[in-house]
DNA sequence: GTAAACCTTTGCTTTAAAGCAAATCTTTAA
DNA sequence: TTAAAGATTTGCTTTAAAGCAAAGGTTTAC
């Protein structure tokens, strides 16, 4: 009881110096991120002084599928999730934004552009956002700006090929053995929390749930991992790895 | 036959005139194009000297899927396919590249970074390569330029992010139905080719030859379309629209 | 002009995926 | 502490997709 009450006590009060770090903290991410690592002092101050500091909640949104959102932003702290929905409800995590990473409204690079996907908090989550008002004179003065979001998209056309690559060829199977992987493949050997629902589980790799849980209990009997309700270990990598691979 | 002598004279033929005639309709299809829009004479002469004309034949290979190739090319003319191959030997067309239009490897923005599709002229093409060693000083010297290139990535991901949601939400008849009508919903009403192949149309939308023939007749039970073995004609707009958007 | 290569169509079979429902277990919140 | 909400598991059913094979057309290349 008196635990409890501590810790919500932490949570809410946020004294002077707690804020001075954690203001510290976002100054340090932003400063570091790639994105802004050749402008000098001054225009760095402006960057920062335009950031508009945000916390959302877990599973809170921070915009819908078909939003127009001319903005960019920086995880600070937490994890972003970008997914889309069926009409049906269905639910698909196209990519997780982790702290220190960048991303944005299309509409911040093409006017009228709409959201492809929409943004949801994983867990607490703090960000930056830039209106691209603020900050299109700072990325159009300063030439490898430009350059640099094109690197950091680069990337995104990775994950995006690979997502197309898995649906368009891969059975569920696979799909959850690499999951799997990603998940708990630095944990061989022993038991872990399963973290992530079933129903996570199906969003990351498109399924449902009922189809996630089969595919767990029939790696179970291979001997490739051991589950309980609540958890998971992971025992045969390289039998994941090849079921990974398997179309 | 004296036809086909005639034709085949004209197509290996490319007299002084002719030559002139291409190079100007490459020069004027670089110099149009937004990337290079706010270039100064002499930069640009510089970027058209820097070009490099490459003829593909149909069918044939720009480069595969795994490659290393940091360089930036324009379609002058025909068509390119990028696509991705299964081990299986399945085929999935990602886009196709119009002449006028732009596209890269990834490791012209990022070093050592596979290409995620391989490149495929669709038929007789012919483009216009830079390297990447011979254009990023032209790149950094030029802010604008970068930019451009966000715009165009920007407008490769809404691609990447339709793909993605055909692929996780809609079956295989909804994505037919949207592929008859981007291929022939200019046409209602009146019988023409079919133009793609059954196998061309299942690499489209990522499924197999029979049940794209399958779904065809059935479109064509319900009056939507008639097919013969090489014509189609497109009836009930309406009625496709609708399939496109089921799950 | 003809054979070979290629494409289309269809019947039948198999398999993967999904949907539904109920039983059981765990976590949350009052 | 306990009820309610949420998550997991499994059996059974249904459906979509794919695979295989064979019979016809069409086109291409010699």
């Amino acid at each position: 009881m008196f635990r409890l009450i501590y810790l919500s006590f932490l949570k809410n009060y946020v004294g002077r110096n707690t804020r001075r770090a954690i203001l510290s903290i976002t100054r340090e991410t932003i400063t570091n991120h790639p994105l802004f690592a050749k402008l000098d002092q001054r225009t760095l101050s402006d960057v920062i002084n335009y950031g508009v500091h945000k916390s959302l909640k877990a599973d809170e949104y921070l915009i819908s599928q078909g939003d127009i959102w001319p903005c960019l932003f920086l995880v600070v702290d937490g994890e972003i999730h970008a997914l889309k929905e069926s009409q049906e409800g269905r639910v698909l995590i196209a990519t997780t934004i982790q702290p220190g990473e960048i991303f944005w409204g299309l509409a911040f690079f093409v006017e009228s552009v709409e959201m492809p996907v929409m943004l949801q908090a994983k867990s607490e989550t703090k960000i930056v956002i830039w209106q691209r008002e603020n900050l299109l004179p700072v990325i159009q003065e300063n030439g490898s700006m430009s350059w640099n979001i094109c690197q950091i998209m680069i990337k995104r056309m990775q994950d995006a090929s690979d997502i197309v690559e898995e649906l368009a060829f891969q059975p569920v199977m696979s799909r959850l053995a690499s999951l799997l992987l990603e998940v708990f493949g630095g944990t061989e050997g022993e038991f872990v929390s399963r973290e992530l629902t079933l129903d996570d589980m199906a969003a990351h790799i498109g399924t449902t749930r009922e189809m996630v849980c089969r595919h767990l209990y029939r790696f179970a009997e291979k001997g490739a991992i051991e589950i309980s309700r609540t958890e998971l270990k992971l025992n045969d990598r390289d039998f994941l790895q090849e079921q990974a691979s398997k179309e």
